[in-house]
DNA sequence: AAACGATCCGGACCGAGGTCCGCTTATCGT
DNA sequence: ACGATAAGCGGACCTCGGTCCGGATCGTTT
């Protein structure tokens, strides 16, 4: 329920006979195309699209920061619970405006082409997933800040929790006696929107900085001969 | 009783003619004795301890996650503007619970035994630094967790920023070479109380799993052969 | 000792997230 | 078409973090 979709726009069939695919054990753990709300009400789909939309408008005037859940149900002209029903909770609402481009990149991962989809091999995958992460956790800074959960809620979240899978996948391809699980959860830190926008926007550092971090981070995980 | 000591007791004299030390970039990074406070009215002073001794209290009682600053307040007969005044917010206060262990942790970084304190070669501080670290935090995980900053200021607190760079620190000797700075943030990313809390409470791993995943962690990222 | 200025105190006040429950409305079977 | 029922709605209400400012207190100076 919470994370349900935009406007549950179906993904492109996530495979082609002809192209190498993932193991299916990651699709469920996608943004559920609406798992939650089997069948919205024909008013309350109306409502949510109203919702999302004025809460858009309004991130895009006031900031994400700025935005409060009182002016989301204004703007919408609609009560105050009924945006907390549909999302329940300010949280829940700007993870929903990520939805979109949520449902993109996990499709670029799982079918979209290689490096970042399947066909490469799994470090190049790596490497690629680190640097479109940083390119589209830049692009859409104040609102994945916005969004960030509680801290309980911070490692269970399904887009969270795909998107580590998807690592932990591609680790345990490469270095199938590692604890990939760990190992998924060092490296997604790496790429942590809160870290990312410390040291780019508070310490400066250029993104190419950041990359070549990636990079190298990414080389000394994935080295598999011996200890020195 | 964790959080007994609370007026700043100054530390032991952080080092000692004979024994190795480390360079003194990092000691003013550490909790600040009283910078901010330089001296406090008497009656400023004494209704800080009554404050934080309710607060120890009240969280003993009902939890950190049911702390509320009114109720620490009352506990303290004291106005709620006064709680504020003292330590800002809510991290604020919760911090200041911390406070005392956060002063031991430091000193027995900087001038304590080997290999947490000087004298052991940097790789092996490392090892002995995650492994007292995941001590604890797991030690005192509901505080931690309760303290967490907001995202924007998360890593620019004094403690946090005192611990990456002791590891960057370390880091740059054991890897003179490589970008110290972005491989701390990593390190104290694996060590973060959230991510700890997740594992260990949520998923049920075993401390001697993420101790195991530290010493893996450190293994991978100093290796100083040529890729494989 | 008395007065004065800086510091501190207290609790009324505000805003925003989140809850609740009586009312409304869509949907579906007949 | 129509009633029954479940789903949805709305906004009053609560809690809690955080702010503000008139008044009290401390420490110092003369």
């Amino acid at each position: 329920m919470l994370y349900a979709g935009f406007m549950s726009a179906a993904l492109p069939p996530l495979s082609r006979p002809q192209e190498p695919v993932d193991p299916p054990e990651l699709l469920q753990l996608g943004a559920e195309p609406d798992v939650d709300e089997p069948c919205l009400r024909a008013d309350a789909a109306r409502n949510r699209a109203r919702l999302l939309e004025a809460a858009a408008r309004l991130v895009a005037e006031h900031g994400a920061a700025g935005l409060t859940m009182e002016a989301v149900a204004a703007a919408a002209s609609v009560g105050k619970g009924t945006v907390f029903r549909r999302f329940g909770d300010r949280t829940g609402l700007l993870t929903a405006l990520l939805d979109h481009s949520e449902r993109k990149f996990q499709a670029a991962l799982l079918a979209g082409p290689a490096p970042l989809g399947p066909g490469a091999p799994p470090v190049e995958r790596l490497r690629a997933f680190g640097c479109a992460m940083l390119r589209r956790c830049v692009e859409e800074m104040e609102l994945q800040l916005a969004a960030e959960p509680s801290p309980d809620r911070r490692y269970t979240i399904p887009p969270r929790r795909f998107l580590r899978g998807h690592v932990a996948l591609l680790l345990r391809q490469a270095l199938p006696d590692a604890d990939g699980e760990l190992l998924a959860h060092t490296l997604m830190a790496y790429l942590d929107p809160a870290l990312i926008h410390h040291l780019t926007a508070q310490c400066g550092m250029p993104l190419e900085r950041l990359e070549a971090g990636w990079q190298d981070l990414v080389s000394r995980v994935t080295r598999t001969d011996p200890p020195g």
